[in-house]
DNA sequence: CTGTAATA
């Protein structure tokens, strides 16, 4: 029998106990650390006092509060509670009861008077004065004051009870219950039935269609200006975050909006409420208008922000330390020499133009040898500056490491460090995110002279701003990126409209360096940018295949696959699945299961195994950090294996233990710390871009529709260096194939950088050297930005809104649509 | 539906 250790088979726990001191407490998140003296409990635990961690308001000192949870231990503090409910307990005895009322909480109640209370009242006293304040009259030898006194102390450390049983009553369940009363506390109530719409921007969870059914319940309905303005605030957000706009035109928005309004309650709405609400948000900076297009302030201000700081970095061109070109082919030579590399031509220009701008742009295509380029100039620059490269020296001198390399996925940010031996990390973690602050908050400088964001093409606008924000005056800034590649999963498309502009030194390298010479693999890639299917894709080549299969068979193919890949001689590290999406029957968490089945089984059952959730876990296994953990020195993106489970009874906590060795610094996992780690075999193609495989299978069936799209093909495919096989239905790649939200994002940015039409810039033609590659071609340098060009741009008297009473015309419904009635909108 | 982030 396989000796399973079962997450289910484990009862719930719990603590009972009193609070004795609180450690830490986050108001705005309610991320508390509490120590609490144990009173009961069923934990295999005996010492008398716990640390109690999670997310829970102040408690008051002396209250009995009944937690449920798991134990974790923290790599620094050690052994806590993780808590996942909490509930006050309240006294279910006499003497209970007369304890509660008698203690500090109830000033000038003492021992006689609670037990007086109880004695007429009963042990259900306290639920029969919540329920019925006047209940306390029956107690004779009671002044006001005291009754106030209880009254008022009730109210106040029970109240959570009788608001969570409000938004039960609305509709929440408990989860999302405790949520909303996290956000509004003891105002929840008050607030919610003033305008329930604020949910929708407050609380994570709560759409517009949740909040309508509250607003109905609460008779806020038809043309309520509310309930308009929320709808026009889930338009704009919905565009953003479905479709990457970071603007809607107002003709398109009032449709919308009138539809939307008009589905979930049956009422007309007319256009002229929809303008007026418009005009209100305008005037109420809830949203911002330009001419007829409609923004979310945050994006708005993200787009001026991030054209405001390049133009800045452009301005400062001149005041940037400047090497001649003879210093820089002298310093590039010492590096060849040191590296045993030699740079091709246009991989030295990309220096020289890195290490002379404040701000410029490396772009090409995979393979194109960007990395190498990033590790140059690195090296490059710390010989022009004199700088030492050992991040060790900085560190005990306590000064910031002058280069900052960073990318938007910690896989990326992994794949970054490694290949230029240098510290690397995530954007988010660059700039001290912590997950909870309102965006705008973070007001962290990033430390650095040179700073280089790979995968720039995935950095959506909302984190460009953050970044940009951060940067010191005299930063020089690398953008890297091939705006071919993913877009951002948020709004905006900041890599391409910065190209697009025209207004950055760019560098783009051309020759392939990836892949063999002749490879078909990329011949295929320059078809699919193009969105040409070829019609070879069905024919088997050296080096790539295409396997029909159908959806159902499409995991059983790729195991296949895999299977046979092994077969020939190749590792398991060398092999990569990759699909777009982790749910559904050829998900990444299906696949890995299946691959895990096939090249790490547990046939006959006799090996250790540790079950998490759906996951099985075994010696051997390929897993993938997904969390930064810096006390254990490991981060997002690092990949290990695992090297052992030990089960509960073999240790000294009683906990099963699963360690997973990243090249040789083990970490020891706790079952509640699984869910910082996945089964690698397959991964996510966002979290592949950066990387290269030797192999790479990729099924694509119906199910992913959704997410297919050129670029996320043209991603996945050029990531394979040596073997490609796709599996699955022939069609459904042609119809990603077809799919491009290249020119659908809605920004603004580019024309923010180019105010005015201006001229090409001249492009400087570059003959490539690297004659040892076949497939070379031109490379183009665009030239320098003259500083004439960087002064348009406009600042806010030309940006500022145009969006007003006066100007309302702007975004009457049939602007531009002469002729057209409001009512061609309503669909069938 | 893809990505990121943590407090003593």
């Amino acid at each position: 029998m396989a000796e399973n250790l079962d997450l289910f088979e484990v009862n719930k726990l719990f603590i009972l106990g009193r609070p004795i001191v609180s450690i830490f407490h986050n108001d705005s998140n309610m991320y508390s650390i509490v120590r609490v003296k144990i009173q009961e409990t069923n934990l295999q635990y005996n010492e008398k006092e716990i640390i109690v961690v999670g997310y829970f308001p102040k408690l008051n000192d002396d209250e009995l509060y009944r937690f449920t949870g798991t134990m974790k231990s923290h790599p620094k503090y050690g052994l806590q509670f993780q808590v996942e409910t909490f509930v006050k307990e309240v006294p279910a005895t006499e003497q209970g009861i007369i304890h509660y009322l008698s203690s500090d909480l109830f000033p000038g109640i003492g021992r006689k008077t609670a037990e007086i209370i109880v004695e007429k009242l009963g042990v259900d006293a306290i639920k029969k004065i919540m329920e019925d304040p006047e209940a306390l009259d029956a107690v004779p030898r009671l002044n006001e004051e005291k009754k106030m006194t209880i009254k008022q102390t009730l109210e106040q450390n029970l109240g959570l009870e009788k608001i969570m049983i409000q938004l039960n009553d609305w509709g929440f369940g408990p989860q999302l219950a405790m949520k909303i009363y996290q956000t509004y506390r003891e105002e929840t109530i008050h607030l919610l039935t003033e305008n329930p719409y604020r949910l929708i921007e407050d609380v994570e969870g709560v759409g517009f269609g949740r909040a309508d059914e509250l607003g109905a319940r609460l008779g806020i309905v038809g043309a309520h200006p509310d309930r308009i303005k929320a709808a026009v605030l889930h338009v704009l957000t919905d565009a953003a975050l479905s479709e990457g706009h970071v603007f809607l035109d107002a003709e398109h928005v009032l449709p919308h909006v009138k539809t939307m309004l008009e589905q979930s309650q049956r009422e007309e709405i007319q256009y002229e409420a929809i303008s007026k609400a418009i005009i209100e948000m305008r005037e109420e900076s809830k949203i911002c208008g330009e001419e007829t297009r409609l923004y979310l302030p945050s994006l708005y201000y993200s787009e001026i922000g991030i054209a405001s700081k390049i133009l800045d970095l452009l301005n400062h061109n001149d005041k940037q330390e400047r090497f001649t070109k003879d210093e820089i082919r002298k310093a590039i030579g010492e590096v060849e020499e040191r590296l045993e590399v030699s740079y091709a031509e246009t991989q030295v220009k990309a220096i020289e133009c890195a290490l002379n701008s404040s701000v410029m742009i490396l772009t090409g295509g995979p393979g194109t040898g960007k990395t190498t380029v990033i590790r140059g100039l690195v090296e490059v620059y710390a010989e022009l500056h004199g700088l030492s490269l050992n991040p060790k020296e900085y560190a005990q001198k306590e000064e910031p490491f002058p280069i900052v390399l960073a990318a938007p996925t910690g896989r990326a940010a992994k794949r970054l460090a490694e290949s230029t031996e240098l510290p690397a990390m995530t954007i988010h973690r660059l700039l001290g995110f912590n997950g909870q602050e309102k965006e705008e908050e973070t007001e962290r400088e990033v430390e650095g002279r040179l700073i280089i964001i790979d995968e720039m093409s995935m950095v959506d606008t909302w984190l460009a701003h953050q970044l940009l924000k951060s940067l010191g005056e005299d930063a020089q800034v690398v953008f890297v990126g091939d705006q071919d590649q993913l877009p951002p999963v948020g709004p905006g498309q900041v890599l391409k409209d910065l190209l697009a502009s025209k207004q950055i030194p760019t560098v783009e390298l051309i020759d392939v360096y990836r892949q063999a010479e002749g490879s078909t693999i990329i011949e295929l890639a320059h078809q699919i940018k193009k969105g040409n299917i070829p019609n070879t894709i069905a024919e088997k080549t050296t080096d790539r295949s295409f396997i029909k299969a159908s959806a159902p068979q499409v995991a059983s193919v790729v195991t296949q696959v895999v299977k046979s890949a092994i077969a020939k001689g190749q590792s398991i590290r060398d092999i990569q699945v990759l699909a777009p999406m982790y749910k559904g029957p050829a998900g990444i968490d299906m696949l890995n299961k299946q691959i895990q089945e096939l090249v790490n089984p547990n046939a006959d059952g006799s090996r250790k195994e540790l079950v998490f959730g759906d996951v099985v876990y075994r010696i051997g296994d390929k897993v993938l950090q997904l969390v930064n953990q810096p006390e254990s020195n490991i981060f997002n993106g690092d990949m290990g294996e695992v090297v052992a489970i030990i089960r509960a009874k073999e240790t000294v906590e009683k906990q099963d233990l699963l360690v997973v060795s990243y090249d040789g610094n083990e970490v020891t996992y706790q079952r509640g710390d699984l869910n910082q780690i996945t089964l690698a075999y397959c991964c996510s193609i966002h979290k592949s871009q950066g990387s290269e495989f030797q192999t790479v299978i990729m099924p694509i069936v119906r199910s992913y529709s959704k997410m297919l799209r050129r670029n996320l093909l043209y991603t996945g495919i050029t990531r394979a260096k040596n073997f490609l096989i796709l599996c699955g239905e022939p069609d459904v790649f042609a119809g990603g194939l077809a799919k491009t939200d290249d020119l659908q994002r809605l920004t603004s940015l580019k024309a923010r950088l180019n105010p005015m039409e201006v001229e090409d810039l001249e492009i400087v033609e570059v003959q490539s050297d690297s004659l040892k590659h076949e497939n070379q071609s031109e490379s183009k340098i665009s030239g320098e930005v003259k500083e004439q060009q960087a002064m348009f741009y406009m600042k806010g008297e030309v940006l500022e809104p145009v969006l007003n009473a006066e100007t309302a015309p702007y975004i009457h419904p049939l602007i531009g649509m002469e002729g057209v009635s409001p009512y061609d909108f309503q669909e069938d």
